[in-house]
RNA sequence: GCGGAUGUGGCGGAAUUGGUAUACGCGCAGGUCUCAGAAGCCUGUGCCCGCAAGGGCUUGAGAGUUCGAGUCUCUCCAUCCGCACCA
């Protein structure tokens, strides 16, 4: 019988479905496991080829865990608010819900056709309003706790199309569908006060198991760094200019004062500016420059004088207060202290507009000349000079007494800052779920500006359909033209009140959908406390490395507030977490619809068989690496498919034999081999190396072709090992061999270290660490003899000639080095 | 610019974590089968010199540590991911 994917596959599916075999129990006896990915965005363009990756991924590690006996909970659902839906509702005129059904539909299908043992019984979708009456209920908590407040934040404004863009929305500094000039406005913004739990979210990395360069990127997100503010008095007024610093170790040479545009400082004092009208001048000029480009180090430094001058109380040096787009309003305090000869960009800034730049360091080089080229700027390290009480100190011992002696005078506290900014939570955009709160116009709840949470009871607010799904030219969101629904009577006092038109971003479903698949079908609580004790904390979660910051933060957040709310069993949501790489088109470019190059499941599936494509993507590449798609390969796979059927063909056509029995150690070739292949794939699996694990399983695929006479039991150990990375074939195959439950329900084999010793092993001889001959020995053969046997080389002998020997190094098993004069 | 990562044959990659570099797969070449082709099977395949035996070189570039470096250290270069309203 040939190989027919096409009539296996469906068969098995079918089966697993029918006898719901993949289904999470909540009541069993075995120790539970739950797998997590991150449950993808239903977009118009279908399944990429890289969910599978990560789903292929976390499904053999599922599928081993529960041959391993682990009650294992695999589910799925989607993540379907959001940006590219609606926007493809408004050029086409549809409904955003409508859209969203279909593109669903369209990845159910895609992902049931590849055969994952997703848990289909818990599907959520975070656009149903029975899962964001939680999402919502959720904010709710938020607020009640004071977490969440209002604030003005810039967004970007499109002049023409008179909407508010998403920073993706912006290209080249303007607008993605209009190409029209972008204009940054300030806009009053739902926040949510993550940065309360900065340090936690620090701390508790420790806790858990993370790659460590996932670890890393939250740490550096969160940028925790001790300082100190500085209060400078300004000559000739009444008012100081607070700067943020880490290095006050240098502040004998500080020079000047640089305020960013956006600053406090610029907003509450520009009328008390000498220079106010260059100042304005500047503002307008830098407003819509980015972040990332006003940082930048090399970029040449803009400022305006403000015609006023700080006094250093160190040193009573006069430092002139410049505005300068290079300094961001939004790290420290929103102004530093320019340290020219001991920072680059205050370097770059000095010498543009003639500061004084000083060394107070003298670096590793020892170089204590003036400094006047940028190569000569000392950042890093070295000792104190030129700096009264500090002289002779190295900088960090320096940086402490300074702040102890500020403190003392009075002159500036220590201070923590992170580079963690409070999170914006409110969108202008219809296609997310309503912010559930009110604001009552006869004067409810003045401490939070009016704003009243709607009742428990009244949840969820359900999205209005509307006529238009663009934004309304007042930047207001599409919700805010439907005058019926914004007009509302008031939760607390029943008076005349407006609703919130402001909907939240695509993060808030994401950020807790883990807790609602433990029961998410509850319309009592987002989830039950018994389900989440349960299930609680995701044993391993795979996500993208794109996610490592956003998204992965956001919902550790969400779940340590609720844990503090004593509503989540744990204070961390993911006890492991790893991520893969992308997957690239042919051409090494990243896969995109314009440019044509995106790679279709559906026809691979057809063609090759979810088998094939599932083996090919776990082969292709270092799982948490990016891969470029080569058809070819898969091609390769196929046929490593087709042997395997081939030998098993011929096994079953074979009489019956009993195992090969050991003989001496090892055992014949074919059980070593086999027995080295439970070792190698169960490791590699357990470590996310699927590659070599695939190409483990080729060789014993290899082995058993070879091979004159392989056993039913040899056969049937190859299918359980192959059975997580082909479900569909494995199962035929152990139907085959005459099985009548299904292989996921037998249990993972186990090696015999025994059984995979190898009786000789190949030895490299060196001389001077250059190979110059081999050996075949036992493994552990004594040196003496090691030694003796390969000087009886010819080879090595010929190069040993005429020489003294220094030394032998002598690793058994490995190798012999003659160290020779 | 800042933060995180990566760099090995013609291509995707492997390397027991300091011990025979190039496993496995693709591609390519030769053979077998065939009227012919496809598929399958067998053999070979890092580069240079050599009929061969063998020798030299090789893991982005350059230096260093070591009996021994793809792996450790330093300098440099290139590529990828993220940068807060894409998901």
């Amino acid at each position: 019988m040939p190989y027919d994917h096409q009539a296996i596959e469906k068969k098995w599916q079918n089966h697993w479905e029918e006898t719901g075999l993949f289904y999470a129990k909540n009541d069993s006896p075995k120790e539970k496991f739950y797998c997590l990915i991150e449950f993808p965005y239903p977009s118009g363009a279908g399944l990429h080829i890289g969910h599978p990756r990560s789903n292929t991924a976390l499904d053999v590690i599922a599928h081993k865990k529960r041959m391993e006996g682990k009650n294992v909970f695999y589910p799925i659902g989607w993540d379907a608010f959001g940006l590219p839906t609606e926007n493809y509702a408004i050029k086409t005129k549809r409904k955003p819900q409508d859209v969203t059904a279909e593109n669903i539909a369209t990845f159910k299908r895609q992902l049931k056709a590849l055969g994952f043992s997703f848990d289909w019984s818990r599907e959520v979708n975070t656009t149903d309003p029975a899962y964001y009456k939680w999402t919502q209920w959720q904010f709710l908590q938020f607020f009640k706790a004071g977490l969440a407040y209002k604030a003005k934040m810039p967004v970007n404004w499109c002049l023409s199309c008179k909407i508010s863009l998403a920073n993706e929305e912006v290209v080249n500094g303007r607008c993605e569908r209009c190409g029209g000039a972008i204009e940054k406005r300030d806009k009053e913004q739902w926040m949510i006060a993550i940065t309360k739990y900065a340090d936690r979210l620090l701390s508790d990395l420790d806790t858990v198991d993370y790659l460590p360069k996932i670890k890393k990127q939250q740490q550096e997100w969160i940028g925790r760094s001790e300082g100190i503010n500085i209060r400078y008095p300004v000559e000739g007024t009444d008012i100081e200019v607070e700067i943020f610093t880490t290095r006050p170790d240098t502040n004998f040479g500080a020079t000047f004062i640089a305020v960013a545009p956006d600053s406090k400082f610029v907003r509450e004092h520009i009328e008390a500016f000498p220079e106010r009208v260059e100042v304005e001048r500047y503002v307008r000029e830098t407003a819509d420059t980015s972040d990332i480009d006003r940082g930048a180090e090399g970029r040449k430094k803009t400022g305006a004088f403000t015609g006023l001058y700080a006094t250093n109380p160190l040193t009573g040096r006069r430092m002139p207060i410049w505005v300068a787009d290079f300094t961001l309003g939004n790290v420290g305090t929103g102004a530093l202290v320019g340290v020219p000869g001991h920072d680059m960009r205050d370097f770059e800034f000095a010498t543009a507009f003639g500061i004084d730049v000083m060394r107070v360091v003298i670096g590793l080089d020892g170089d204590a000349s003036p400094i006047t080229r940028p190569e000569q700027v000392q950042e890093e390290a070295g000792t104190m000079i030129n700096s009264g009480f500090l002289d002779g100190m190295d900088i960090h011992a320096a940086t402490q007494a300074m702040m102890d002696h500020m403190e003392k005078e009075g002159w500036g506290t220590r201070t923590v800052t992170y580079k963690l900014r409070d999170w914006v939570f409110s969108r202008q955009r219809y296609w997310g779920e309503p912010i559930p709160l009110v604001h009552c116009e006869d004067g409810c709840s003045p401490e939070n500006g009016g704003w009243v949470a709607i009742r428990d009871e009244d949840l969820p607010v359900v999205l209005p359909e509307v006529e238009h799904y663009e934004p309304t030219d007042s930047g207001e969101s599409p919700l805010a033209a439907i005058e019926d629904w914004v007009k509302t009577t008031c939760p607390f006092c029943g008076g005349p009140a407006r609703r919130e038109t402001d909907t939240m971003p695509n993060w808030a479903g994401s950020s807790w959908y883990f807790l609602r698949y433990a029961d998410p079908h509850n319309d009592q609580a987002f989830a039950s406390k018994e389900a989440l004790a349960q299930w609680m904390p995701v044993d391993w979660y795979n996500g993208g490395m794109e996610h490592t910051t956003l998204h992965l933060l956001y919902s550790r957040f969400w779940n340590k507030f609720l844990y503090d709310q004593g509503l989540v069993p744990t204070s961390e949501p993911y006890a492991k977490r790893t991520s893969h790489g992308l997957i690239l088109a042919e051409d090494g470019t990243k896969m995109s619809k314009s440019k044509g190059n995106v790679v279709n499941p559906d026809s691979l599936v057809a063609e090759y068989g979810a088998d094939t494509v599932r083996l090919y993507l776990m082969f292709m590449g270092p799982f948490g690496e990016p891969v470029p798609w080569n058809t070819n390969g898969v091609v390769g796979i196929r046929r490593f498919l087709e042997k395997v059927w081939t030998v098993a063909e011929r096994v079953k056509i074979e009489a019956s034999t009993p195992p090969s029995p050991p003989s001496g150690r090892g055992g014949d070739s074919l059980t070593r081999q086999l027995h080295k292949a439970i070792k190698k794939v169960s490791d590699d699996i357990d470590a996310l190396k699927m590659n070599t694990a695939v190409s483990q399983l080729m060789m014993l695929a290899n082995a058993m072709q070879e091979a004159s006479l392989v056993s039913r039991e040899t056969l049937a150990t190859f299918v359980q090992l192959l059975a997580p990375f082909a479900p569909h074939a494995a199962e035929e195959l152990w139907q085959g061999l005459g099985h009548t439950e299904s292989v996921f329900l037998s249990s993972w084999p186990m090696h015999n270290p025994e059984f995979a010793k190898d009786e000789v092993v190949e030895v490299a001889i060196q001389v001077n660490g250059k190979l110059r001959g081999t050996m075949r020995v036992m493994p552990d053969l004594p040196h003496d003899q090691a030694r003796d046997l390969a000087l009886a080389e010819e080879n090595v002998a010929k190069h040993m000639e005429g020489k003294t020997v220094a030394k032998v190094v002598y690793v058994p098993g490995r190798l012999i080095n003659f160290v020779v004069r």
